[in-house]
DNA sequence: GAAACTCGATACCGACCGGTATTGAATACC
DNA sequence: GGTATTCAATACCGGTCGGTATCGAGTTTC
């Protein structure tokens, strides 16, 4: 796809009333579209069709923009992860105590698993599309390592500024870290009333006993006394 | 559906050498062939014509022993979850000390993560057609929660028989158990190498500190083997 | 052994979907 | 201001799928 450079040498010069959208203005339209459609029927489920009228248009805009169904679904994914990963890193760089880093991670992973389900179900089922299609599997695999690298760079900070040790290799820690918010998602997503708001930050606090010791150093009771 | 008594009140006196094959040994070989074909393409992509030929038959012969493609569906994740959750706690009920139940619970797991990845999509995509559905989704609710009560049940006895405490409780446990087990197959479906077999063990031995006790008066080192 | 019944194969229908060719309008360029 | 180009709406095609009606072979019953 050869990129026009509107921005840089370009300036579009919009001429005040603008009839017809910008370009990267429908393509963004057609993505949100897709992530409410698809996320609420299924990928495969959905239709072309469906999702160009969520976004007030037709197939031919969808096709005007993306080579194909599976090129949409791409970009949709790729987009998606990548300020998904951003935002949760940020919660835990912008912390700056074990408690506040504790409380953190966990608020924002429950917050998406409740508030982000249909997330949850799209991910789900492109994980089972790149099954199928070994070229996006090889895609989402290296999507997922750079994604633990940061993870693993993220804890690698707390350990060495606050000290916080874990009773596992970090990089097996945030396996553990996607593999436990994504399953406890999954059964909030069928049984919401089984998965207890604090039940992850509750096993983020067993799964690094340094903090632990920390916060019970600072009068707190991690567990919320459930002996 | 009106049930057919030939079980009790009417023996099938099978007439040695039988053409065609008993209704029930059709509907059996068409859900053997529907967990085959879903599992490897996914159930809203594989045809009933798909299912029907993998059973060497046609699809008359599916909608002679199914209401509809959704029946089907509905009756082998039924079957199937069946027969799972007897035959992973049957591991557990069989052991007799600490180490063995952890052994046996971890190797279970990560036996059926590993070889029964497809069975794992294919749970994943029937709890993602659960959300569009209330009545399966209320089934589903009931079905998981019975599962859920089953490893209570299960914990509950390692408690008093062994004197195992849990830092949560048990009801948590079994949340955690089945999201930790889904959301590392999932990861190791993606990416096997970034999962370690002995990673589950781990992580179970860390939640269990009175295990860990045990098994270390014991010994035993807990991470030891676990194929 | 023949009638009544069961069950699966075959052929077919209606609907839908991904994708394409074309067309007309909005915009950019000179 | 006139022309070239971009872009989305429309119409349409090929193909597939779920589901149904029908028919014939196999089975039970009397």
């Amino acid at each position: 796809m050869p990129d026009s450079p509107t921005a840089v040498a370009n300036p579009p010069k919009t001429p005040a009333s603008r009839v017809r959208p910008t370009r990267r203005e429908t393509r963004q339209s057609v993505l949100d579209a897709a992530l409410e459609v698809f996320g609420e029927h299924g990928i495969a489920a959905s239709s072309l069709t469906d999702v160009a009228a969520a976004a007030g248009l037709t197939k031919g805009a969808v096709y005007s923009s993306f080579a194909s169904k599976d090129d949409l679904v791409l970009a949709l994914m790729e987009d998606h992860a990548m300020q998904r990963i951003t935002a949760s890193l940020a919660g835990v760089a912008a912390a700056v105590d074990p408690h506040e880093i504790v409380n953190n991670v966990a608020a924002v992973l429950v917050r998406e698993m409740r508030t982000d389900a249909a997330w949850h179900r799209l991910l789900a089922e492109y994980f089972a599309m790149a099954h199928r299609d070994p070229r996006l599997k090889e895609a989402l695999r290296e999507r997922r390592a750079e994604a633990r690298a940061a993870v693993v760079r993220a804890l690698d900070t707390l350990t060495e500024v606050h000290g916080i040790e874990f009773p596992l290799p970090i990089e097996e820690m945030a396996v553990l870290l996607f593999a436990l918010s994504n399953g406890l998602a999954v059964e909030s997503g069928i049984d919401p009333d089984a998965v207890p708001d604090d039940l992850l930050g509750k096993v983020l606090t067993l799964l690094a006993p340094e903090a632990i010791t920390l916060l019970n150093q600072a009068g707190q009771d991690p567990t919320g006394g459930a002996a």
